[in-house]
DNA sequence: TGCTCTACGCACTTTCAGGTGCCTACTTCC
DNA sequence: GGAAGTAGGCACCTGAAAGTGCGTAGAGCA
């Protein structure tokens, strides 16, 4: 019976798109900057965490050890901080140096890659800090509204 | 006592740190536009989609029917896309309207902010489409390498 | 008159990113 | 010699996002 219409053909579509979806470059994006600490991860090894020293806040992007991108991303736990810095280092975007000192060091610094990355979250940032009070504006005004 | 050094300075550092964070503009807009199907409203509303008749693929911003997304977009379920679109309302970054037609037909179209952010997205996509080659390409060369 | 379409709403379930807690092996400080 | 730091690993838990399924109200169509 041909009478498959409207929800089988959904369906189907569904089948066919997913495989699109999975290996749709910009979902992959999407999906690793949008991590919870990535970002600032980014942020921090790029230069645009908290400058406690130096003058303007553009930063440079410099190398970091773990301990300290653990305190300059207050609040991060190791495991989280650990796996967020693999899946980068995975990737390309970081990479990871281990130094035989005293205790054993090891320092994260952004890629070329990386940094190119880094520039695209700082558009995203300077977009954000520019629109977003627009946006909640608006959710503001549509949440008071009468539900009709 | 002052012993708490290490885990429980953490764990204050944490607390003050969610609150700026979940005020943290860059933070919504990544909330925002990782939603699933959010990036792909956008691209289809603005124009973006599967082109099935015309020429050049760069499309421009037009509205369009509940319906006719649901098409563009296949796979998605309705709860979604209503979810999403709803969303997006609230926003201020797509309106909606409704036409009483023979059976109600509704019309969604991006709004000024919607189409700036639209523009943003599709830098997103640029980056994507130009770099996430060398990601993968990375993604497997670590993943080849014998854990060590 | 039973089927489908439009544009949703509601309730339940699944899934997985992220979080918590405990462990390590080595070293330095007090 | 016990506590803490360094750089993590491992196992379990949770909460929110996403998916599934069903209902709806009016109308067209064979």
């Amino acid at each position: 019976m041909a009478t498959t219409t409207a929800a089988q053909r959904r369906a189907r579509a569904k089948t066919e798109y997913d495989a699109f979806f999975a290996a749709c470059p910009s979902r992959e994006l999407l999906n690793r900057i949008s991590g919870k600490w990535v970002a600032l991860v980014l942020a921090a090894l790029g230069g645009d965490g908290p400058q406690r020293s130096g003058g303007g806040c553009t930063g440079e992007p410099r190398p970091m050890r773990y301990s300290e991108l653990s305190r300059a991303l207050a609040g991060v736990s190791q495991k989280m901080l650990t796996q967020t810095l693999r899946s980068l280092e995975r990737d390309g975007l970081v990479s990871r140096t281990v130094v035989a000192t005293v205790p054993v060091t090891v320092t994260y610094e952004l890629t070329g890659l990386g940094v190119s990355l880094h520039h695209m979250v700082r558009g995203l940032k300077t977009w954000a800090e520019t629109h977003m009070d627009d946006v909640i504006a608006h959710r503001a005004s549509y949440d008071s509204e009468p539900a009709g």
